[in-house]
RNA sequence: GCUCCCUUCGUCUAGUGGCCCAGGACACCGCCCUCUCAAGGCGGGAACACGAGUUCGAGUCUCGUAGGGAGCGCCA
């Protein structure tokens, strides 16, 4: 039988990390096991659900890579069928319509918790056999089995039972006509033919009446794997205050999808001891069954190291395509300056992001913006720096090639003739080219200057020097 | 209130009764390397929530307690 899986999000806003880990997941269980992912919208609440949340959910959903096999299904096409199976039920005696008020049924919920039950339905129309009315208030009601119970195996969870007395008679087709999530997505999944359903654990509790809608519409009913919750830092749930930021501002703050893909696998998931996972080994590891009873948090500088490592690892010419993209965003053109491949080389070692690399790559093809002036007096105005810069400034003049190790030898031999250390000629060089006194090796930071720029740059730090 | 779920270093996790006085990774601290910052190398501190029970033996099984979470909608 072919492996189905889907990802089901409700377009009421961006995709966030939590979606995005249970669309890999999905992803992953597809595509380990040859079968099909479908992406399904699930839009039946057509006062929150919007079009731009749609194509942001898409967009992630691209950068990511996880692409899908069918799809996207919007459940707002399909209002048919979703009443075409209600009245299925209806007419097997296995739902009803009531026609209780909003005030009734808040009655019956109060008196419920004063006799220590959950607020519930009381099921006073199930036996009436109430005949369809026009009325603001009529509604199609599942009817739940009364007793028994539902046991079903979860493959993260485990066996869950679940007593037919604590659940109630829920609605399944508004007074409006549309149909309830949980109605929806039943239908939806027997009619996908969904093999897997692989989604966040606050469903969990709706898993056992959907598993009743199951058996009375005669379907089989699919594997389910319930997921734990992803946490902010501070250990309380994410949510939009609390940094549950939407994919697509991890690619604006430079991380690199395969990285954050790598991040989230790891979040729930392991094998042994290994934390770089490529896709094609993620998909080959990737089991559901393996995945963790427990929620995680959320650590920025986990994902900052593993990112690193791909921005390290990563052939030059793929990060260099990624890091022109942050540049201009800066306001900076790529073709303004050094070779791109070298600078993602002299920067690799010392970010974290692709927004921090643009932001380091700047010198090299912008003006100094600013100057630091401790560095300045530290390393410029210290004695014998302007003589040192001098010398520096006729050396570089005169090199017969511009090459981080011709320029590295010109350094040691400046140093030499001094009498100091490599550190007192290459800092206030540094400090020349940058204006800070942090930058990759001296000789690189030269050299992707280019001599033009690094000689006229020696020459406003003399200036500087001596102010 | 009721029902369900969860609980190993600060964080992500390994661990499926003896290989664990608990392993790896991130973070943190120290040392080395060194022109700065990193990267890298080496080293360090750091956890089985608590209590009973089963067993020759429990992080691993059972029960309870505590703590955390989810759900109880004509929201998904």
């Amino acid at each position: 039988m072919t492996v189905r899986t889907r990802f089901a999000p409700s377009p009421t806003g961006y995709l966030h990390i939590g979606g995005a880990r249970t669309a890999l997941y999905c992803w992953l269980q597809a595509r380990h096991a040859r079968g099909q992912f479908i992406l399904r919208i699930e839009d039946t609440d057509r006062e929150r659900s919007t079009d731009a949340a749609v194509q942001a959910i898409l967009d992630g959903m691209a950068w990511l890579g996880l692409d899908h096999d069918k799809g996207p299904i919007f459940q707002a096409q399909r209002m048919d069928r979703y009443r075409q199976v209600a009245q299925q039920l209806l007419d097997a005696g296995k739902a009803y319509y009531a026609y209780e008020s909003k005030n009734e049924i808040e009655a019956m919920r109060t008196a419920a918790m004063a006799a220590g039950q959950k607020p519930r339905y009381s099921g006073a129309s199930r036996e009436r056999n109430e005949p369809y009315r026009d009325d603001p208030n009529r509604v199609i009601r599942f009817k739940n089995p009364a007793s028994g119970s539902v046991v079903f195996d979860d493959a993260v969870k485990g066996r869950v039972e679940w007593n037919n007395a604590e659940l109630d008679d829920l609605v399944i087709v508004r007074s409006d006509g549309s149909p309830t999530y949980n109605f929806a997505v039943v239908v939806d999944d027997i009619d996908m033919r969904i093999t897997q359903v692989i989604r966040g654990d606050d469903h969990v509790n709706n898993t056992p009446r959907q598993i009743n809608i199951y058996h009375a519409l005669n379907a089989p009913v699919p594997g389910f794997a319930h997921l734990p919750m992803i946490l902010g830092a501070d250990g309380q749930k994410l949510s939009k205050r609390h940094g549950a930021l939407g994919v697509m501002q991890y690619s604006e703050d430079g991380y690199l999808p395969h990285a954050l893909l790598n991040y989230l696998v790891r979040l729930g998931w392991s094998h042994g001891d290994q934390e770089i996972f490529s896709i094609h080994e993620m998909i080959e590891l990737f089991d559901i069954a393996d995945v963790n009873q427990s929620a995680s948090r959320f650590d920025l500088a986990k994902l900052g190291w593993l990112n690193q490592q791909y921005l390290k690892n990563d052939n030059p010419l793929d990060v260099a395509r990624e890091l022109a993209w942050h540049m201009r965003r800066l306001g900076i053109d790529p073709a303004s300056g050094p070779c791109m491949v070298e600078v993602v080389i002299a920067l690799r070692d010392r970010v974290q992001t692709l927004k921090e690399m643009a932001q380091r790559a700047k010198i090299w093809y912008a003006p100094i913006e600013q100057w630091d002036e401790k560095a300045v007096a530290k390393h410029l105005r210290a004695a014998g720096a302007a003589a040192l810069l001098q010398a520096a400034h006729a050396t570089f003049a005169s090199l017969a090639e511009w090459s981080p190790q011709v320029i590295h030898a010109a350094i040691e031999q400046l140093a030499a003739g001094a009498g100091v250390g490599m550190g007192k000629v290459a800092q206030p060089l540094r400090v020349a080219m940058t204006g800070t006194q942090v930058s990759p090796s001296i000789e690189h930071t030269i050299y992707l200057a280019g001599r033009d720029t690094a000689l006229r740059r020696i020459d406003d730090a003399i200036a500087r020097a001596q102010a």
